[in-house]
Parts: structure tokens; sequence; C-alpha cells
DNA sequence: ATACTTGCAAATGATTTGCCAGTGT
DNA sequence: ACACTGGCAAATCATTTGCAAGTAT
């Protein structure tokens, strides 16, 4: 359940390639799981456990998605006050600003996260975590 | 309940002066509401809004937390998946780190803030607003 | 007097858990 | 076979809302 000893990212290929690499690693690939799986793949970007679920049981999918994590598959992060976001961990390195308001996010470039982890490194010794917890604020439209 | 048109914070001096700049502002005093209040000051650092009770109803404590903050004499922020933490603004204009593994918080200096604040800003055009959201990670002690 | 507040109960939304039947390997 | 999973219902946790009764000004 900790986010912190989190294994390497799994490669997200593609499904077929994911399928095979989860058995190998002794786990196994039931409909409700692939579907997640498929539904990750699918996303155009972060999605809800209920934008994933696809009528399959949320419970199975809070299950999976938790399992997945643990695996490194899969990462979450939480924007605002809404429901937590789920992607593949392939495809969501990064950290993000959210938009409190609208609920947009961007990207953080590398180097802009590096030089804001130093920063926050440098004056309270605390490892960040922004690919978990974004930067919440309001984005360029909503400002106004 | 918007956080984003937040009044100018007011200053929180003492319970009884903060009650009658509440009474100026055409708002009533009542018992619970003055509890939270002097809840408030007593509080150490930021607390739950179950914390602020002190036996009354939570309903109207949430209630008033709302009120309060509206009237920009309270702030609200979130430390990982736990529940909202209030705080006087006065007490409170900076912005956080918080560990997600202990729940520790560090405040974080005016000058890291700003320069955080702007790299956002160059990057992708958000206004970051630390001081609700604070940047999530592990401290120190929980780094190991 | 009367609009603002409270307390209590019930509703919400997100997520978790207990449990037993079903199934992947 | 047998441990791992899924489905479903019920439980949690934080927070909100509907209302009738109470009260600050």
């Amino acid at each position: 359940m900790s986010v912190f000893h989190e294994a390497r990212p799994v490669p997200a290929v593609s499904v077929p390639a994911t399928v095979t690499s989860l058995r190998a690693q002794g786990m196994r690939v039931s409909a409700a799981r692939r579907q997640v799986i498929e539904a990750l793949f699918a996303a155009e970007g972060p999605a809800t456990a209920e934008e994933l679920a696809s009528g399959a049981d949320l419970a199975s999918v809070y299950r999976n998605l938790d399992t997945l994590e643990q695996m490194g598959l899969v990462r979450h992060f939480h924007v605002g006050h809404g429901p937590g976001l789920y992607a593949l961990t392939d495809r969501h390195r990064h950290g993000y600003a959210a938009c409190e308001h609208c609920g947009a996010h961007s990207e953080l470039p590398a180097d802009v996260l590096a030089r804001v982890t130093a920063a926050i490194r440098e004056a309270v010794g605390y490892e960040t975590r922004l690919s978990h917890f974004p930067i919440v604020g309001r984005c360029p439209d909503c400002a106004a």
C-alpha cells in the first residue's frame, strides 16, 4: 500500500506484453484485471477508478489498481478535492501542476521538477514526490 | 466556498478582538462559533475539524470553518490522504512541505516558496497556491 | 421579531473490507 | 486441487445537507 517502496517502473509496451510480464511475475490475469489494464492503455490521460471500471465492480477495480501499483505498473495521484487519478507509470513518470478550479493538469518539464525538488530538499530536507501529489493552483485560463 | 476569492487575511489577534471584528461584519457569534474560534487560537498548529470540535457537532464545526474561511480568518489544506487541516490564516500564510508517511509538516521559507512559485509559473503558467495543497513527500526522518 | 444557527439524522462520494462462490494455472 | 480473484453487500471516513427547533441581535 505504501507508495514509497515502488518496484522499478514496469515498461508498459502493450496489453499482451504486459499480461505476459504479469504472468511471469506469478500474477494471475482474470477478465476483470485484463479489463483494467486495457482501460489504462486506452485512456488518454490519468483516469479515475470509475472511468477505468467499464461496468466492472469498483471494489475489484480498486483492488486491481492497488495491486498493479504495488508492482510498479500503475501510479495514482490526486487533484484538488476530487477522486484519485490512475495512470500507467510509464506514461506518468513526471510531476504535475494541477488546476483546482477546472481540473486541468500540465506536465512539469524535468528541469523545473529538478529545480523545485532541489529547492525543497535544501530548505527543509524533504524528499518531494510530485508524481503522487501534484502542485495545485489555478491554470492560466482559470487565473482570471 | 471557492478558496480563490479570499478576503484579505483577517488579523487574528485574540479571541475577543476577533469576536468583535466578526460582529462588526454583521456576523453572529454563537456558543458553537466562539468555541471553534477559541479552539483555533488554542491550537498549536493546523488541526482537523474533529480536533477543533471539542464535543460540538461536527456539522456545525464544518459549517463554521467554512464561513470563517470565506471571511479570510481561516484557511485549510490537506496532507496526504488524511482529513483537512484548519488554521488561522494569520498563522498560516506560508506554504508547506508535508510528509505523507508520518504527517509531519514543515513551513517553507518565503524565498523558497517564491522560487518554486516562479518556476512553476514560468514553466506552465500556473498560479501556485502552496498554502492550500502543500508539497507532499517524505520528511528527513521517514526518508529512511 | 426574524433571519441566522444549531443539533441530529440521513445522504454523499470515495474507497475499503468481509465473505463466499468462482476460476486461472 | 488450491490459492488467488471477483462480485456483492455492508462498513468506513470525511464532509455535506435537510429540517425543525433555538437564539443572537
